[in-house]
DNA sequence: GGGCAGTATCTCAGAACTGAGAAATATACC
DNA sequence: GGTATATTTCTCAGTTCTGAGATACTGCCC
């Protein structure tokens, strides 16, 4: 149920024309993710976390103790990817390794006291800074720039290839 | 000159919804930038090319011998990065340095035969395979999109930290 | 024409991953 | 119960990049 215009009458014109549109939004999407990382890295830099530790010590303090390829699925990295962050965050004392009741190939990855105060301390903050980079945007723009990404990504998973066919 | 409701009044809830909205935005233009980036690289690599790799050709075959320096501030990687970029290509044949006229510092990077004959070859598949990626949005709402997303570029880029402050 | 800040590229150590395959366990079917 | 297949994590070699500093050159000012 896409507004696909497109579709009705394709001359090559519009084809070009469509194909343009398209990458021009591909480098768009680009520049922007680019643009916010740049920010967000930029600030938990300053407490020794790359983002994607980050996004492993919010998951787990939002949603409390999961399993490895839960956490994995959820911030998009590799299998190799989650063992070497977990195993990152376990060696500074953030994060522990627990056995999962009922299946003992997995393991629950969950914060320690001491990973979960340093999240509860610098989570506001760092949410403050990000609502400072996107504000570019005002709340309508905002929801309407989430509606549009959602349907961008649905759409992206559900095109043969990718990770989505 | 953003439309900017919340810096009219803001209450400690409208401060909680403005980042929780801001923090959904974020995790929106993650996924969408993952998803979106899992098909270019799929594409690409049926070519033995990584989406940078390409993003290389693609810039000089659309924009002809450039600097070093402004293949990579375009597609966005660090000094020595595109130093790699060039050189791996280079060995594969595909691009050669040159000296830039009136710079002994400065190199120009440019297509060989075979790597114009390549990316002229592949470009038209690949922009296809955007095109199929990003086919959730309509003409209309990609336009739109492209706006909002270049608003977001602009705003983290004017704002403190990050790399535009 | 010598010093000096500024710019462009390169070098290199190492960070932050990926992807394939191994090991251990779970589940389903005969 | 036994065999096959699937799932979960871990290992490890290799890839793709970053960031700091080195090198080479330019252009300005005295």
């Amino acid at each position: 149920m896409n507004a696909n215009d497109e579709t009705v009458k394709a001359s090559a014109d519009d084809r070009d024309e469509g194909q343009t549109l398209a990458l021009r939004l591909w480098i768009a999407l680009a520049r922007a993710h680019n643009a916010v990382q740049a920010h967000a890295a930029d600030d938990v830099a300053r407490h020794g976390l790359t983002v994607t530790e980050f996004a492993v010590l919010e998951a787990l303090f939002h949603k409390g103790p999961m399993l490895l390829g839960e956490v994995q699925r959820r911030i998009l990295v590799s299998s190799g990817g989650i063992t070497w962050l977990v195993d990152r965050l376990e060696k500074r004392g953030l994060v522990e390794r627990r056995p999962c009741p009922g299946d003992r190939r997995a393991r629950l990855a969950a914060l320690t006291p001491d990973g979960e105060a340093l999240i509860r301390g610098i989570f506001p903050e760092h949410a403050a800074r990000i609502k400072a980079a996107l504000s570019g945007l005002g709340k309508k723009e905002k929801r309407e720039a989430i509606r549009l990404l959602r349907a961008l990504a649905e759409g992206a998973a559900a095109a043969p290839g990718g990770d989505g066919g």
